[in-house]
DNA sequence: GCACATTCCATTGACGCCCATAAAATCCCA
DNA sequence: TGGGATTTTATGGGCGTCAATGGAATGTGC
């Protein structure tokens, strides 16, 4: 498995460690980081998370202007300033700054989502709501598309 | 990890004193140069920073110019003429010539900001306004491309 | 001598590393 | 198939190390 699935929710403790759900580990061994690439997402409470691969992407949007210009330093700015690696101690924990848990609320407790080639950070109430709204975009979306065809899982399709 | 990334503020003692963020120091040993290459930034009031990769990149750049040109002399003018090359005592500390302080408006505090290849120095205050700005322009420049193609999107994933 | 810069040492608080426990998942074998 | 044994994960806590900071000691030029 080389992508970033399913939902886990994991205690903060006293000294502000989290585990990271060792699924997540896997594919971020795999990738090549020794650690999370992390910054706070730009259109939601919550915070993006990645491993090389998402690096390399960052990297790439960036080369791609002109050096020295005003926007690839802003670029540059609003993605690598406000990014942190994170390192994962050797029980598979990790620190989140203040910075990063106040952008997504986080206080007790996190929830890690798998969206493929990277993953979000979320505090597990608004996640909730989220979640429920995704759901509702999904639904209306499909219906847009036509009751044609009608897969297998119900009217919930989205997973659990 | 070989480039700059995240940012932090420390603290400008009263003898002129500040310490580099370890992981900034350890970019720089590896890039090959023991000390900061530092000069004004052309455009934010700010001071651009790096290592031997950055004079190499501004050497090219330089060079690209024909000879005995306006441009080539402004240009080298403009960088080479205003660069320091601040030293790191063994503590990891430097310390700022008055006129690179006073062209960020420096006091007190400094805020170092990770971009990549290069990295900024701020007045902790001026860079919260910047910060500001350049995440608007980033979420407005992700509008114009996530319009056009859905899969591959920016660092966010067309999806949300 | 003094002003300034550089080196060295001390403190504090944060972080990494180690071990312990409990719960959960997995395995094994009858 | 079921129940117990083993492994793995999530969590808690102690402790040593290191980074950031302050201050003293030493050096250098005027």
């Amino acid at each position: 498995m080389d992508q970033f699935v399913s939902t886990f929710t994991n205690k903060i403790d006293t000294k502000g460690r989290v585990s990271v759900p060792v699924s997540f580990r896997t594919v971020l061994a795999k990738d090549g980081l020794d650690g999370i690439y992390c910054y706070p997402s730009l259109d939601a409470p919550a915070l993006d998370a990645g491993g090389q691969r998402l690096i390399d992407k960052i990297n790439h949007l960036v080369e791609d202007l002109a050096p020295y210009s005003d926007e690839r330093d802003q670029l540059a700015t609003a993605l690598f300033g406000t990014s942190e690696i994170l390192s994962i101690d050797q029980d598979g924990r990790t620190i989140l700054p203040e910075r990063l848990r106040e952008h997504a609320g986080i206080t007790s407790h996190i929830t890690f989502v798998g969206l493929g080639e990277k993953f979000q950070l979320w505090e597990p109430k608004r996640f909730e709501m989220h979640l429920a709204e995704s759901r509702n975009k999904v639904r209306d979306l499909r219906k847009l598309l036509g009751a044609g065809r009608r897969g297998s899982g119900g009217p919930e399709g989205a997973r659990e």
